[in-house]
DNA sequence: CGAATTTGACCGGCGC
DNA sequence: GCGCCGGTCAAATTCG
């Protein structure tokens, strides 16, 4: 791996495609069944896999150790496992250029509900009880679209059932909500932070870049890359502090962070903005202390996470199975997703 | 009646 | 080689 960048890109998405259909909004979220409230909820996001699901080199015991609840961490997504949906290894290999082949988002949310609603409908086929955490584990399938690849599982956090803990896998096949594309903007901003830093270190990233800068931030997200696949884990659990910003109204329910208001995110993605410089920075930080402000203090921004995750998620991969439109364009190589999100948001 | 959820069984991988 | 564990499938049941 060459320039950390470029991992960067790799991890957040390596095509652009999927995250563009996210942004359109075709599809009325409204039917988001799952419970849209969650009040004050912290998602957890886990996972979002780069590659085809047949490579399997994941360890499953172990990657994203970032959590805290103990509970979770064990979760092993993208291995594989059934023959047949899950995975959709089909034409994907332009992304094993990647080092890591998979990569999973992680977001924890403080949330009463059993599920937060992130825009997308899913249906659930199958509960376990993991084994240290007395909580089951509950499996949802994507139904918004009919083949949409995208699972997630909701468990609630073994030593404190007030964080539910979501783990994304896989990418839409199709155009996400509005709602999930702006949570999706905003948490791959939070990626991009956590993979621009990550240049430096593999494993933790919170270490590096940004992170130093922004402290808070780095509590709320982390990436790790030790695993054959990188993670991303978004702690809104915990809130960092000081979003002095924000403070007024943010509870408003409508989320603070987008894009709109902050062209600044819109660009910050890696191919368009990360720039190995952060020329940014201060702008960078400001960026995100907003995001996590808003995050924190905005519980629908939960289920706007959990949305921005999936899409991440589906951009990753996503690629080919995805968007109806075309496995690939043709014109434009790959362009990170995370890029297009945010510039086209 | 149709769709979604529930629950148990089955499958495959991993560790011992 | 065996057992454990996580994950998914599929039939049955329930709800809208």
């Amino acid at each position: 791996m060459p320039s950390p960048l470029m991992l960067a890109q790799q991890f957040m998405d390596p095509r652009p495609s999927a995250a563009l259909n996210v942004n359109e909004p075709s599809v009325s979220d409204d039917k988001t069944r799952e419970l849209s409230a969650s009040p004050a909820n912290t998602a957890e996001v886990i996972s979002k896999e780069l590659d085809h699901p047949l490579t399997k080199n994941n360890i499953p015991g172990k990657q994203v150790s970032n959590s805290e609840d103990g509970a979770e961490t064990s979760q092993s997504w993208g291995s594989p496992k059934s023959p047949k949906l899950d995975h959709q290894p089909k034409n994907d290999e332009q992304v094993s250029e990647v080092p890591f082949r998979k990569a999973r988002v992680s977001v924890r949310a403080r949330s009463e509900a059993p599920l937060i609603s992130d825009g997308c409908q899913w249906r659930k086929y199958g509960q376990k009880m993991a084994k240290g955490n007395p909580c089951p584990r509950a499996y949802y399938r994507c139904t918004m679209a009919v083949g949409c690849p995208v699972r997630k599982q909701v468990q609630r956090c073994a030593e404190d059932r007030t964080i539910l803990i979501t783990t994304y896998e896989g990418n839409h096949n199709h155009p996400l909500p509005p709602a999930a594309t702006a949570m999706a903007n905003t948490t791959s901003a939070a990626a991009a932070m956590l993979l621009s830093g990550s240049s430096t270190s593999k494993d933790g990233l919170t270490s590096s870049g940004f992170f130093h800068s922004v402290p808070f931030a780095s509590t709320m997200a982390t990436l790790s890359a030790s695993a054959p696949f990188p993670t991303i884990t978004l702690d809104l659990t915990q809130s960092p502090n000081p979003m002095q910003f924000l403070r007024g109204p943010s509870s408003s329910s409508t989320f603070p962070l987008p894009l709109h208001g902050y062209p600044q995110l819109l660009r910050y993605g890696p191919a368009a903005g990360m720039p190995n410089n952060m020329q940014l920075g201060q702008r960078h930080a400001s960026m995100v202390e907003t995001v996590t402000a808003a995050i924190t203090s905005d519980p629908n921004f939960t289920a706007a996470l959990a949305a921005a995750i999936s899409t991440i998620i589906g951009s990753n991969n996503g690629n080919n199975g995805n968007n109806g439109t075309s496995g690939k364009q043709p014109g434009s190589p790959q362009l990170p997703q995370s890029c297009t999100t945010f510039s086209t948001n």
